[in-house]
DNA sequence: CTATACATGTAACAAGTTACATGATTAA
DNA sequence: TTAATCATGTAACTTGTTACATGTATAG
């Protein structure tokens, strides 16, 4: 039911057509909830039959504009009091981390750099955003803006954290016999 | 597929049951790849078929021991350099906190609270493995520890984020009119 | 006129979740 | 003896991905 939240959440912000949508999701929300057309499509459709949305324009091409209703807030407020938080989370890239000992040293050390730049280009592409969009007075809006913070934080965390596990590697944390990492728990005490 | 490979992963580090791997999803892989028995299960049998674990061993109450064969091995190197990694992650609790704007202010504020007691102690379970666990020599348990101190730092970043989050909204972040919160950069600078 | 971006949708499949179903061992 | 934990599995359903399918407007 979350990507149902998210796009309430983003016509919210401004109403918007499935395609615009789209665009959403390779930007701000990519960082917490990623999506599809195919998969945004099918549920805007459900939207609208749930009365939660409703098509509000339309432009070129067969686009549909839509917007929230106020049964649609009203189901957000509902979500967030009504369901337990999920707090997992899935993050492919780190599980390949995980499974690194599986390479040479160099091609392990290669592959946390290529990691590095795709990170670096994240947190660059959201610090940009933060400076230069404007956050306005619309509420959903203020409320993306927390989430690009976050996501920000999270990939300077990233690329600190890839060059703490490269060095371990380079000092022979993978190799039997070499130094174990040793615990770094300045950060809780 | 990544789950083939995180029980690839985890039975290269000690040779262990359906039963065991379920559990140790709830601990070290959780914070990356999250995983039920029922999925664990069916995949066990996949990969037997595939010759990359066998059966090593059997105990009490139908229980069976699987090892990681040379060939799961090479599936999990083959991995690592044939495929892109896939750099999104997904955190529905911070699909949540984008959507805080609809509540009230002090509900918002306890949302976060709640949230903020989980993730410190995720943060403090994972700071406790670290210390206690004994990583030892082999190679995959080596490449656990790598992971965990992500988990850590994640962890910690999550509190420090909601309680930037907390101060934003108290300050009215959420409130038309209101401060809108100013660009933090300097972790890029 | 032609390539690119805009724009919407469906179908087949893979992955993941929840619920169902069963039974053995152990500790209180 | 009874509750908790150990232990494995399947079935129905939901969610998410990849590929297919189509067509319009715009810029060079």
């Amino acid at each position: 039911m979350s990507l149902r939240y998210a796009l309430l959440d983003l016509l919210a912000g401004d109403p918007m057509s499935g395609y615009d949508l789209t665009g959403r999701f390779t930007v701000s929300l990519a960082n917490v909830w990623p999506a599809q057309h195919s998969q945004i499509y099918p549920e805007l459709a459900r939207l609208v039959q749930d009365g939660l949305i409703v098509q509000t324009g339309e432009g070129p091409r067969g686009r549909k504009v839509y917007s929230i209703t106020p049964a649609g807030v009203d189901a957000i407020t509902a979500w967030l009091r009504e369901t337990e938080p999920d707090y997992t989370i899935r993050a492919e890239s780190l599980l390949r981390i995980f499974c690194l000992w599986a390479l040479p040293t160099d091609e392990a050390l290669a592959h946390l750099a290529h990691d590095r730049g795709e990170f670096t280009r994240h947190r660059d592409e959201l610090a940009t955003m933060i400076e230069k969009v404007d956050w306005g007075d619309n509420l959903s809006r203020r409320g993306a803006r927390l989430s690009i913070e976050f996501g920000h934080r999270y990939y300077c965390e990233l690329v600190e954290y890839v060059d703490w596990a490269a060095a371990q590697i380079e000092a022979g944390a993978l190799r039997a016999g070499g130094p174990v990492p040793a615990p770094t728990l300045k950060r809780t005490l």
